[in-house]
DNA sequence: ACAAAAGTGTTAGGCCTACACCCATGA
DNA sequence: TCATGGGTGTAGGCCTAACACTTTTGT
């Protein structure tokens, strides 16, 4: 915090830009985690160009330099995956000195929740894929580091914000909403029990009457209540696993 | 993650740095946590040179092209303070674009907890304080949103780690260690609840056997038993409080 | 027929919370 | 002597975890 306050664009000529000091480039990349009823998918992009080229990537790109970091977030992958307006959250930044093989590069990453069905894949997709964990290729950069710090921050996540409402169809049933908490925490729980625990949480409603004639075989819709919910979050809560 | 990878640096000459494109300057901020027995308290220095000269902010500056945030975090605290060798942790980055009027500063937030009796004002520590929360002034840049954000992970965290190990003296009773956790929460347990709930965990150990003629008024010293408490972390915990 | 999915309830044990008294010391 | 700090235990309620059977349907 000394001696540097001046002179810190020099020049600006040609479109080019010189400092006194050596600036590093930031970048913004993005964990988007989808789930499909039964297991955690993340969003992948086969890099075109190199280094790393023909590797899989998670989405991201230089920031601008009038732009906050989750907005280049949003900004990259929309541009590489045709996904819009999706909620990024920063959970880390990576700043290992040769983390990049091109130049300094420190990254400010993100993740988000999505619905998968609300991902078509658009023009810009063409190279994007989603993964299960044990589908997940060697991938660039140090992106695999930071795919491990992700899935952690997930799972410390969804004890505290039902992630569900993010991941899930608006209308599920309770064994796919059991799938996707055994999914991210790696556990196996007691169906009898899980039901009883979300049930009693209060923020699950049927999401209409069972029908008379209902079988057996046919589960109970859910959805969420969002009132509910919001309010529990007021409160602060906590989920027990 | 397009067309950018060449002409990344341009030119080096006469100590100067040209880049294609504007690059943001990146900064490591510290927040540092103590506690003195009865309150946290943070470190905050005060500001000799423009922009806001004379304000308190948290030690930090510029990182170097070849250290990554958290060194670039430990040499500026060392340098600011005087405190080495400190454990600071990353926990969040802040990239509004007009944060600091100078140019484009992204700054990478640590925070550490440090015993107080281990910090001894330094020669570089003239400009240092400690402040508790309810004495903290104005500060500069966005640095009253970092405390925030500082101080709402220190109370995510201590829920999971036993952090009273990093901010409490090596021996400590246990009115302390409960005052520490009702400082950072900003609760009050019941003394005996706390007690069986801290003895229940089995991390805390007698510093040594209570003496036969211990007056009643000379409270029990314990210490941390690191040994459990790593075979705890192991395992996950939680605390309930 | 058999496997797989879904609905449903009870019990025992552990944990959390609330709560009161005694003693010793220092003011 | 009075206020303060500290040590100590219990009872009730709630939550958790473990656990089995039935029905239906698809194969």
């Amino acid at each position: 915090m000394v001696k540097r306050q001046a002179f810190i664009i020099m020049e600006e000529i040609k479109g080019t830009y010189t400092y006194k000091y050596p600036h590093p480039s930031v970048t913004a990349d993005c964990v988007i985690f989808g789930f499909d009823g039964v297991s955690i998918k993340m969003l992948l992009i086969q890099r075109g160009i190199e280094p790393f080229k023909g590797k899989w990537a998670f989405p991201g790109g230089f920031m601008k330099i009038d732009e906050t970091a989750e907005e280049c977030a949003k900004r990259e992958l929309e541009e590489e995956t045709g996904l819009k307006d999706a909620s990024v959250e920063h959970f880390h930044t990576f700043s290992d000195v040769n983390r990049d093989p091109r130049e300094r590069v420190i990254t400010v990453a993100h993740y988000a929740l999505v619905r998968l069905s609300e991902v078509k894949g658009g023009d810009d997709a063409a190279s994007a894929r989603w993964f299960s964990h044990d589908e997940i290729p060697s991938l660039a950069f140090d992106h695999d580091r930071i795919l491990r710090m992700a899935l952690k921050v997930l799972k410390e996540r969804i004890c505290f914000e039902p992630i569900g409402f993010e991941l899930l169809p608006e209308v599920f049933t309770m064994t796919e909403l059991q799938n996707l908490y055994e999914a991210i925490l790696e556990v196996k729980f007691d169906r009898r029990n899980f039901y009883n625990k979300m049930i009693k949480l209060g923020i699950l409603q049927e999401f209409e009457p069972r029908p008379e004639n209902a079988s057996r075989r046919m589960p109970t819709k859910y959805c969420f209540n969002e009132a509910k919910y919001m309010e529990l979050k007021q409160r602060g809560f906590k989920l027990e696993f």
